[in-house]
DNA sequence: TGCTGTAGGTTTGTCGACAATCCGATGATT
DNA sequence: AATCATCGGATTGTCGACAAACCTACAGCA
């Protein structure tokens, strides 16, 4: 009925082959500027101005728009009117809603992964016992960075394992939100000696297919976790998305401004 | 330190005065296409030329395409590479995702909101008793659209009552995906007589404070919905989006240039 | 001294136009 | 008869330009 392709095509079709990726120009800008705010360049609060990122990312205004206005519905920029745009600054209440909100996902998602088959489950374990090895790695090379960067793929990789395709994209999106977290907390990286182990307990449980004790050891490490941000002494950094936002009041939009990016 | 507002102005300050709410034009066009697709003048599959819309909106393109990109953002929208974009169709998976997702989130707004204090549920449930009210008279009306609508201002109000922003975006989100999985399935709406009842049961075990019983209750509720939806024969109708996305052969990636990028 | 009003410079929001690409159909070829 | 090639129409992606709005600073006035 709606199938385009003629049965004399499909019938020859002999190999499957991956559809040619080609990605747009505004997906291409939105995850560069992503990366750019995991990696710390465009540090909360960062005012972007358009013409100036335009030009170092070699594009014109209009598709750098778009692309912000995407950043912006996933709550990473604030866009406040004729104002600039800017790098979201996380709250101490955006930092208990988020983590809140990931121990209700990732609990879940530790007994999605269990129903599983046990093929897919130790393709699984394998890659999160990666992770936890580059964790337990940086950690002996006192390199914040890299434990901050395997901490992601740690729970990036759990996102994924509830085959759930919007689950795995608020994952995602959170991630990114955590990270901005602890740019709009510390100053810098920390270390958290702690990190590796609670970790490692919970890839234990997920191992030994214990959900309950999965999701107990998951939900501590998250509470601790808000205690580490928290714990320090509110940064006395410049908030400019505060200032840019006090237009609107409680629950605003996003979309904001950055600061600079790598050339294209 | 950062507070620019001096002192003496502060210090004047008498009653506090909400910031004038103006949205820019992006905001508006979202809105209004959110609005057109909730109420089923923009149906799934449903090509957007951008010239037309632009017209028909008053506005250019530019600022058209921007908040396009946020639609897309929040998995409403379908924009394939030069290829125009279109409202998203609803799958069979997609109903399975949606409703499963909504039971993990909507089961646990239940117990936030029994958290809350006695002075704030009571409003609560004073708003979810009148979208009780709205299905039920509804119902004896025959009016499946007022049901339809009642239904979803129902499970807003739920979705606002765990005060967490983030959770109640998402919740919006996938309410306005449930009433796309809805019309993805039937041609038309249909009454389901058993709705009010499940829903004023549901809310019977919120008064009474009963989070468990919310909990199951809730619970087999979106589970019957997924049957009522699924139960249709997949309707016949032209499918755009599958032929928009033919590109991609029959299930090689999970949608990745059709692009559903993360958020929401 | 402190607040109000005006001017300048800069950035955003919006629009119109151009070129590249894609869809569909028609006609040529084996 | 089926496949390939070409063409025309239509639409998208991108860019540059203009006007309005905003911020900063400075001067005026109680």
């Amino acid at each position: 009925m709606s199938d385009r392709r003629s049965g004399s095509l499909r019938s020859r079709q002999v190999g499957r082959l991956a559809p040619v990726r080609r990605t747009s120009t505004v997906d291409l800008i939105a995850d560069t500027i992503r990366t750019a705010i995991v990696d710390g360049a465009l540090p909360p609060g960062a005012p972007l101005g358009e013409a100036e990122i335009a030009y170092q990312l070699g594009v014109s205004r209009g598709p750098l728009r778009e692309a912000m206005q995407r950043l912006c519905a996933e709550g990473l920029l604030v866009i406040p009117r004729r104002r600039g745009m800017a790098v979201r600054t996380m709250t101490a209440e955006d930092v208990h809603d988020i983590h809140w909100l990931r121990a209700r996902i990732e609990t879940e998602l530790g007994r999605r992964f269990l129903d599983r088959p046990g093929e897919e489950r130790k393709a699984i374990l394998k890659d999160l016992s990666t992770e936890l090895k580059r964790m337990q790695k940086a950690l002996k090379a006192d390199d914040a960075r890299g434990l901050g960067d395997a901490y992601l793929d740690f729970h990036r990789v759990l996102g994924a394992a509830g085959s759930s395709t919007r689950m795995e994209r608020m994952v995602r999106t959170l991630l990114i939100e955590t990270r901005l977290c602890t740019f709009s907390m510390y100053e810098h990286f920390e270390i958290h000696r702690d990190l590796a182990e609670e970790h490692a307990a919970v890839f234990e449980a997920l191992h030994e297919g214990r959900g309950d004790r999965f999701a107990e050891l998951m939900e501590a490490h998250l509470r601790q976790e808000v205690g580490r941000l928290l714990a320090e002494p509110e940064a006395a950094r410049e908030d400019v998305t505060g200032r840019l936002l006090a237009e609107t009041p409680d629950e605003p939009q996003p979309l904001d401004r950055l600061d600079l990016p790598e050339g294209a």
